[in-house]
DNA sequence: GTCTATAACGTGATAGAC
DNA sequence: GTCTATCACGTTATAGAC
């Protein structure tokens, strides 16, 4: 009557999918990365991956989040969330670029373009509007965004090697004053 | 001794494929697009686009360019390219931010990378750089088209609905300040 | 000999039978 | 869960047409 013990194999498969299909995906990116390269790192069947999460594309979505890196420079003090924002991109983990990237190429699925939507609005300008001052704050903090997300574009997704041997003071210097005017003028 | 007439059936085809191409990679994408339906529309073989182009990546390097449609945007005073550039983004050609974000997506690949790479040192970062002054201005170039790419990123990649519909001059007034201070300071 | 057309190969994601 | 089939894709081999 007892039910078994029900240890749940299948809990354990999909977290095996999920973190071979997260390195991989960062690694290499949605086109370069198939199933089957993510099933023989997972060790399992590529029929299962597919059962278990529906597409290639649904497992990339529940997999990787684009802007997790760096949206805890959008807290502390406002009149220095230029060069916060600016530093955390240039000297944040490499991965959180990559990721990014990785998403950025993948956009032109539906699935995944909605997923960069929502996840900007809800970890970028949502709550950069709710602390900006001014009737055009919501306007000011989408165009924020949108310059973050530039810096972002250049160092992950066109590679700009200046930009990214540069020295991280000078950037901060500039781009962080000029992010700095759309936050408080 | 007097070289052939030279009617060159050829260049016709390859032009009839090249404006097919042209068409079909900025409405829809360069996965989305197949050789077969660059093919039909422009009603040759499959197998001539390939023959002609030696792959499909080569024919989308060959038949997109990414920046030329503000690029004119960049002459002109200096004290006021963060107006006018903006407001060649915004209320340029949409056809111009289709071609950009069609240029990122397939950005994975290394041919296409290359080629925005270039397109954007020759188009965008060189002409500034040249213009600007002071001892940082190659810096300060680059972060202009880091910033500038953001809004087309914006824009185009991730289609954020509250800026597509914005006002232009708000845009204008805010992104166009803050990009003129890396331009004069 | 160059341009074109037909058919086929290899690989990818995915669906269905067992 | 596993295996096999299917279908679309880019690409190539090959052979015909001018």
């Amino acid at each position: 009557m007892t039910p078994p013990p029900r240890p749940d194999r299948s809990a354990d498969v999909k977290d095996k999918i999920r973190s071979a299909a997260k390195r991989l995906f960062t690694a290499d990116g949605f086109d370069a990365t198939g199933i089957r390269d993510i099933a023989a790192e997972a060790g399992v069947n590529p029929a299962i991956v597919i059962r278990h999460f529906g597409s290639k594309e649904r497992l990339f979505v529940e997999t990787i989040d684009a802007n997790s890196s760096w949206s805890s420079a959008l807290e502390g003090p406002l009149d220095e969330i230029g060069e916060r924002l600016v530093r955390a991109v240039i000297t944040g983990r490499r991965n959180g670029l990559q990721v990014f990237g990785s998403v950025v190429r993948a956009s032109g699925r539906a699935d995944v373009r909605a997923h960069l939507q929502s996840s900007l609005a809800q970890q970028f300008v949502g709550p950069l509007a709710a602390r900006f001052a001014g009737d055009d704050a919501e306007l000011r903090a989408h165009l924020f965004a949108a310059q973050a997300t530039g810096l972002m574009f250049a160092l992950s997704v066109y590679d700009d090697e200046y930009l990214i041997s540069a020295s991280a003071d000078g950037i901060v210097e500039h781009y962080g004053a000029s992010l700095q005017r759309l936050a408080t003028g």
